[in-house]
DNA sequence: ATGACTGCAAACCTTTTGCATAGCG
DNA sequence: CGCTATGCAAAAGGTTTGCAGTCAT
């Protein structure tokens, strides 16, 4: 089944006369292995720690090429990075940001995805995307900071 | 009514030993009477074609200045300009934006936000903030789409 | 052989910062 | 007066682009 991304970009690599290179080749299995919503330089840093030699711009290029194709959105959450994320053949879901470890958890809820097509439906408005983001603390966070500043339960 | 935003800054500029300026005033003006949503070179634009002299970088420092005194709040839509939205005073409320026209729409909606904290919960996590952003048409760019290309209902 | 791809460095664009001057408290 | 604000221009930081050389087809 992994065959299916590779197969992706090269149908829109070859429909649109660009070519296969090793480059391209070396980004999307270093894409397809690494975390899930990488930012350009994560994943740059990444391929150079194992010995592979790229450069940063040809990283952004190859990544922007997989949005065109389908293969992965861009996403922005709170810092000034864009990261990216591998979207082909993955159901649509939506995120958990720790606001402090960094930590992102998915999760779908189509509950809340139904609610949204009645306000949509509402304003007589067409949804053709959406982006849900829960800012907060993961247990882990929350559990660190009640051990650690146990006598300022609400802050100063 | 209009009291309480210029109130609330005082309380904070006195608390922290700041000081009340011109240019502050200026902009807590320009930035009320401004579309919300506003970027800080748009705020910037608006006050010099009024014939107020102020410099980019102040409107920038003011705004940030909004934002640490609870009375406005930093947002990134699709693009890479933060756009900063007064908030104070103002009940919390998500987003439909239109791809086309740019208009955004505000809603509120308890349901989506009981099953948020819902989904919150199952995941131990806990929420500070979220986003809820819907991206599509709106009723009027939708009928001008089919207005002006009836034939091409699902696109090339 | 043509035309796309790469790496590098320079350019870009929005936002921030350093510095000298102006002005609140 | 002391200390903060301002304006300008320069810096910063992430992303894109121009160019000369390389490589896929």
């Amino acid at each position: 089944m992994t065959e299916n991304e590779s197969t992706l970009l090269q149908e829109h690599i070859t429909r649109h006369h660009l070519k296969i290179t090793n480059e391209r080749e070396m980004v999307l299995r270093a894409f397809m292995e690494a975390e899930r919503h990488v930012t350009a330089e994560e994943l740059h840093d990444g391929m150079k720690r194992k010995g592979l030699a790229i450069g940063l711009a040809t990283v952004y290029r190859t990544l922007n090429l997989f949005c065109q194709c389908g293969l992965a959105e861009r996403r922005q959450f709170g810092d000034h990075h864009t990261r990216y994320e591998l979207t082909y053949n993955v159901t649509h879901h939506d995120h958990l940001i720790c606001t402090q470890c960094h930590q992102i958890i998915e999760f779908e809820n189509l509950d809340i995805e139904r609610l949204q097509e009645e306000v949509a439906r509402r304003h007589q408005f067409t949804i053709y995307h959406h982006k849900l983001e829960l800012y907060g603390l993961c247990v882990a966070c929350n559990q660190k900071n009640a051990r650690e500043k146990p006598d300022e339960p609400m802050g100063g």
